[in-house]
DNA sequence: GGTTGGATTTTACAATTTGTTTACAACATT
DNA sequence: AATGTTGTAAACAAATTGTAAAATCCAACC
């Protein structure tokens, strides 16, 4: 028995949908639009996402873009109608993991999500997780200890964090964060990454006045070391 | 200072590209067709295009799609105008960096030029060191080490140290030293060159005060010397 | 609608670090 | 030796960073 999100605004498409699922014997959780959806999926953390392309409010593909970006790798299954095909490339780019043009046999799509599942369920074992100092990180729980305590990251925090692991010992411009951990149209000053720099210190760091892994390059940005 | 081509038919708006880029210190060339746009970038090879999505003869899209198809991956951002969306789509799948829809800021297109210059360049300059006798240096963690012993440098002596790195054995004059190491807009006294020799000295001489790498030349400036 | 609470951004100022100039002694060249 | 040049410590100036607190934003709830 897996969660299930299914994101899709036609009635009559979501009842088919909530149904099927339903008798595969799945725990389902509806939602009719983009914003919805994405906070549902961020609050149940499903096993599977079913997200339709064309919603209100906001587009599959940026749902799908927003969960990515924020760090969640859950398994999500496109749907769109035809003639959509172009979105196919960019959904799958965006991060998706399978994709199936309306019309659809339910066959059909039950034997992806199989198939999704097999896969991501497999990755599942290896479980993400980093550590540094006394800090351990599970990336896919988003779930950060100090000595084994929890500790609250904001989720631009946890995003920042993410970005520095993923790039251990390089020097990184405060512009480069910018470009990175925050969204790409309004930016806000640079200085705001050094606020941020501040609170992953106090939060995680022995020492937040003597930092031994949030480095500071004096002029140049900040570098994170593991050891 | 990068070059840059720009691809633009509207003559109001390639203008005032032009003028806004070389105003940033950007060496521009303009092509106002797709099919010149496609022989110069090939020809030239510039950092960075920026190609309208519009264009007689060959439109922006198949200037992109060519190129890349060709093997040249240089940075491309498009323009199109504003309700053309779904080339956004297309533009980014044909392999275009960003995109920005008119009508925009010049901040605004400044700030994605950085960004993507910014990634592009960083995949380049990855690994990059650097080494002379018992001192090597890695730029990207910005690290120097004597037999193996870190060396604490500031960022401009880093850079200085960088410059006589890349040009051993010249005679270098400190106005030459203050055009490459020192920014533009107002540089320091000659003398400050002569300061920053000495910190080098102290750091990273065996004898400062009997100096083997880092040689005056009387009444001309400072030499290199890697052996 | 408005209100509340938390996250985020901006501001402001102190602390720190780096960079520049000064001053004078030492040195090199003629 | 006279003159211009260089070495460098120390004083000074400027830029950068840390961080608390205020302002703003935003989503959730009434």
């Amino acid at each position: 028995m897996s969660k299930v999100l299914i994101v899709e605004d036609e009635h009559a498409m979501s009842v088919a949908l909530k149904d099927g699922f339903e008798f595969e014997g799945h725990d389902v959780t509806m939602a009719a639009d983009g914003e919805t959806a994405l906070r549902l999926a961020k609050e149940l953390m499903p096993d599977l996402i079913i997200l339709d392309v064309m919603l209100p409010k906001m587009n599959g593909l940026d749902v799908c873009k927003q969960l990515r970006s924020d760090g969640y790798d859950l398994p999500i299954i496109m749907l769109s109608a035809r003639g959509q095909e172009i979105d196919k490339v960019l959904g799958l780019k965006l991060g998706a993991d399978d994709y199936i043009t309306k019309p659809f046999s339910f066959m059909e799509l039950i034997a992806r999500v199989e198939a999704v599942l097999r896969r991501t369920s497999a990755n599942k074992a290896q479980q993400k997780t980093v550590s540094f100092g006394s800090v351990k990180i599970d990336l896919a729980k988003h779930e950060v200890r100090k000595n084994d305590q929890l500790v609250e990251l904001s989720s631009r925090e946890l995003r920042l964090l993410t970005y520095f692991i993923e790039h251990p010992g390089e020097v990184i411009e405060r512009d480069t964060l910018l470009d990175a951990v925050w969204d790409h149209d309004n930016p806000p000053l640079t200085r705001t990454v050094d606020m941020h720099v501040a609170k992953l210190r106090k939060k995680l760091e022995d020492q937040p006045s003597n930092p031994k892994h949030f480095i500071t390059v004096h002029r140049l940005g900040y570098k994170f070391v593991i050891d």
